[in-house]
DNA sequence: CTTGAGTCTGTAGTCGCTACAGACGGTAGG
DNA sequence: CCTACCGTCTGTAGCGACTACAGACTCAAG
C-alpha cells in the first residue's frame, strides 16, 4: 500500500497496539473519523495516528468511551478547557479509587479464605463456609 | 401468597437484596433450579434462599458466574472439595489483584494529572498533554 | 496463473445484568 | 360486585466495549 499517502489499518494497528477491529469499531461509533480511502481500502494519515494514540491512553487510564469522546472535544477546543478536562480526570478518578477500595475488600476476604483452607481447618472448607455464612443448612 | 409453602420472588428479592429480574435471569442461565409454583407463581423455599444468597456472596467476592456455577457443585459435593475451591479462590484472588495494580497504576497517572492541572502549568492543559504524550501535533 | 496476505462489509456473540411492554392474578376499598 | 392497584408473569431488547467470525474482494510476488 501507497505509504506517501498513509498507512493501512494493519500498520495503525501495529503502531497503536490497537486491535483492527476496535479501530473499525471506532470508526461506526463516531470516535474516529471516517478515514481517507485508497479503492476500498481506508488510509490513515498522521492526524488519524494521533488520535487514535491519544484515545487508546485515555482507555488505558480507564475512561469511557463517553469520556474519552469529551476529552478528544477538549483537546480539540482552545482556552479555559483545563478545568473541564480536570473535572473530567478528577471525576474519573473518584470512580477509580472507589473500584480499588471494593477490590481491596475482595482481596481481603478471599486471601483470608485462601489462608483458612491452606491452614487444613477441621470440618468443611472455609471458603465454602464463608460463602453460606447465615445460612442454615437446610 | 401463601407463606406456610414459600415465599414469593419480591420477598426473595427483600431477602437477598438481589434484583427480581437478575433471579429470573439466574433461573433462566440454569443458576438457580426452577422453582416450585403456586399457580404461575414462583414460590421459594429456605434451600432457594440460601442458595441464591450463597450466589450473591460470591458474586460480591468478585468470582464470575461460571465460577460461581463450580463454586455451587462444590459446595455440594463432599470430601477433597476444599483444595478444589481453595484453588478456584487463589486464581481469582490472583486476578483481583492483578486488577488492583491496573488501577493503582491508572490512579498514580490520574492524580499526578489533576494535581498538575490545579498547580495551573504554563502552557496547554497537563492532562491533555498526558494524553498527547509522544504525539507530534500535526 | 496461482497463492497468500491483507482488507472489506455485515452480523452475531460475549458478560452480567437491566429495562421495558403487555398480559394476568389476587386483594382491598368503595 | 366493580374497580383500582400491586405484584407477578413471559419475552425481548438494550447496555458497554469489544471480539469473532463468514464470505467476498484486491493486490503483489513467485
Amino acid at each position: 500500500m501507497d505509504r506517501r499517502n498513509g498507512i493501512a489499518i494493519g500498520e495503525l494497528s501495529r503502531r497503536t497496539g490497537c486491535n483492527i477491529e476496535t479501530i473499525r469499531y471506532y470508526e461506526r461509533i463516531g470516535l474516529l473519523p471516517a478515514p481517507a480511502r485508497r479503492g476500498r481500502y481506508r488510509l490513515f494519515g498522521a492526524e488519524d495516528v494521533a488520535r487514535l494514540a491519544f484515545v487508546r491512553r485515555a482507555r488505558e487510564l480507564g475512561f469511557t468511551l463517553d469520556e474519552v469522546r469529551a476529552l478528544l472535544v477538549l483537546a480539540a477546543g482552545g482556552e479555559g478547557v483545563c478545568a473541564e478536562a480536570r473535572d473530567l480526570a478528577a471525576a474519573h478518578l473518584a470512580d477509580v479509587r472507589a473500584r480499588i477500595a471494593d477490590l481491596r475488600a475482595m482481596e481481603g476476604v478471599l486471601a483470608e479464605a485462601v489462608r483458612r483452607c491452606d491452614a487444613g481447618e477441621a470440618p468443611g472448607c472455609p471458603l465454602i463456609g464463608t460463602l453460606s455464612a447465615g445460612t442454615s443448612p437446610a
